[in-house]
RNA sequence: UCCGGGGUAGCUCAAUGGCAGAGCAUUCGGCUGUUAACCGAAGGGUUGUGGGUUCGAGUCCCACCCCCGGAGCCA
């Protein structure tokens, strides 16, 4: 009787014989010793073939394998030092189950344009499984702090009517007879009404941009996760956040050891990502612009290489609050304290990451939101329903996104958040 | 959309306006512990597309297409 094995079970297996089924990551032979490296998901396993103890038929199948033939693979495990993985498999019997004929990825290197029209292909690489893995991590980390914390999950439409947070950027669709729907840039305005339902909310979902973005933070499609909480002001907010972030870069650490180690992350940056994370008002982060030689000038948003500067002075996530009122988004709550300012945040991740989470106190006040409103020259009608929680016992209440295809770039550290995800959606990319 | 870089063998890249090249991959041969194995040999080209200059264009000029990096915007 056959014994199958996955690959990760092998180490604690006692069996004398079990059968692996998996792809051929590629070859090598010294003339009568051959080896096979072989990949089933699980994990990577070598196996051993010495021509003089098989049968010729098993030699020769070994001689005809090439990368990517789906094989199964019978034989003694064992501890090996020499393998890659500690354990090795003596085989004596090999069955090629399906062939696979030039491969297009070869284990040289190849240009990130060739590699993403075959990204399919590509995903099968260790690189790409590791950041599979950690990002499966994050995920998994998201889900469990909120559950552990009584957060409610609700889902919000990724197909909406006109609203969201700019008009210039929705991707537009037809919808039955009612005209144009848009994909969902943010689940935030149906959050807060959940919030009032709920108390703690988040929604966890893809959300899509029509930006014509070209730089290695931005994708058409990408996944947030953004959280909403009835009575958290906005210094609340950030408590939690930096309590979220430290959560995730902590779960990453402890499980996922093996996929940062080949993925070559330094991880002593991430050790230190503990909560409280430096704050800085956009006021101060404008001075310290300045004192760092940058031609900064109150009022005006922060570029990319700004948020740099800052964030490069710190060795942790920083909080860079309460921004010029211009420059942000209608509902975020005036700040009473200065009114040229709103209660707001994005929080910059090291290391040249930037910005991971943009956040905000949510503006409570029915007539001053109405008015924020037509201020930006947005349409009232379609924002009468999120003008309708202003009038029903309104309450103060913040929230956050988070990018989790930045947030995954950055503990992975790897260049481009395209590689976070399994099938990005660029400005250019559709296929595969 | 704007700025910059690029497109030559399956892949990654060379080639002063003058014979189209290398490494890897592939195929064949050799090798009993390989780690992107190694050694030897062979096959492999409409130089992104269309025009132009020139005795001669991969190379210079014009247009277009595509890719990469960055900016703005944002998570």
């Amino acid at each position: 009787m056959t014994t199958y094995a996955r690959i990760a079970d092998l180490p604690s297996l006692e069996a004398s014989a079990v059968t692996v089924r998996g792809w051929v990551m590629r070859t090598r032979s010294s003339g009568k010793i051959g080896f096979v490296v072989l990949r089933d998901g699980s994990g990577y396993l070598q196996a051993v073939i010495l021509k003089n103890e098989v049968a010729p038929e098993l030699w020769e199948c070994f001689k005809g394998l090439t990368q990517e033939t789906a094989v199964a693979v019978t034989g003694a495990p064992r501890a090996e030092p020499r393998s890659p993985g500690g354990v090795e498999l003596a085989v004596t019997a090999l069955e090629v189950l399906a062939p696979s004929v030039d491969f297009p990825i070869t284990p040289k290197e190849h240009g990130t344009a060739f590699l993403f029209e075959r990204r399919h292909l590509w995903l099968r690489s260790r690189r790409q499984v590791a950041i599979m893995r950690v990002r499966h991590e994050v995920v998994q980390a998201i889900r469990d702090f909120y559950y552990a914390r009584d957060f409610t999950l609700v889902d919000t439409p990724l197909l909406t009517g006109s609203i969201g947070e700019s008009a210039g950027t929705l991707f537009e669709t037809e919808y039955f007879d009612l005209g144009k729907a848009y994909l969902a840039q943010t689940g935030q305005l149906y959050l807060e009404a959940a919030a009032a339902a709920l108390g703690r909310v988040y929604c966890f979902g893809p959300t899509f941009r029509a930006e014509k973005s070209k730089t290695r933070r931005h994708l058409s499609e990408f996944w947030m996760v953004e959280p909403e909480v009835a009575w958290n002001d906005s210094d609340a907010n950030m408590r939690l956040q930096e309590e979220f972030v430290a959560y995730i870069v902590e779960r990453c650490l402890e499980r996922r050891q093996e996929d940062l180690k080949e993925l070559e992350r330094d991880t002593a940056p991430l050790e230190r990502i503990t909560p409280p994370f430096p704050r800085l008002s956009y006021t101060d982060a404008i001075d310290k612009l300045r004192a760092a030689g940058v031609n900064a000038e109150w009022g005006r948003d922060l570029g990319a290489e700004d948020e740099t500067v800052l964030a490069n002075q710190f060795d942790r996530p920083v909080f860079v609050h309460d921004y010029p009122v211009g420059v942000k988004a209608f509902y975020m709550k005036q700040n009473p304290a200065d009114p040229r300012t709103v209660l707001n945040n994005d929080c910059l991740a090291p290391e040249g990451y930037g910005e991971i989470i943009g956040g905000s106190q949510r503006e409570d006040d029915h007539d001053l939101l109405r008015a924020r409103i037509h201020e930006q020259g947005l349409p009232e009608e379609p924002y009468g329903w999120y003008l309708d929680l202003r009038k029903y016992g309104t309450f103060v209440h913040s929230g956050f996104g988070l990018g989790v295809e930045r947030t995954v770039a950055w503990i992975c550290g790897i260049q481009h958040v395209r590689e976070a995800i399994a099938f990005p959606r660029m400005m250019y990319r559709l296929y595969p």
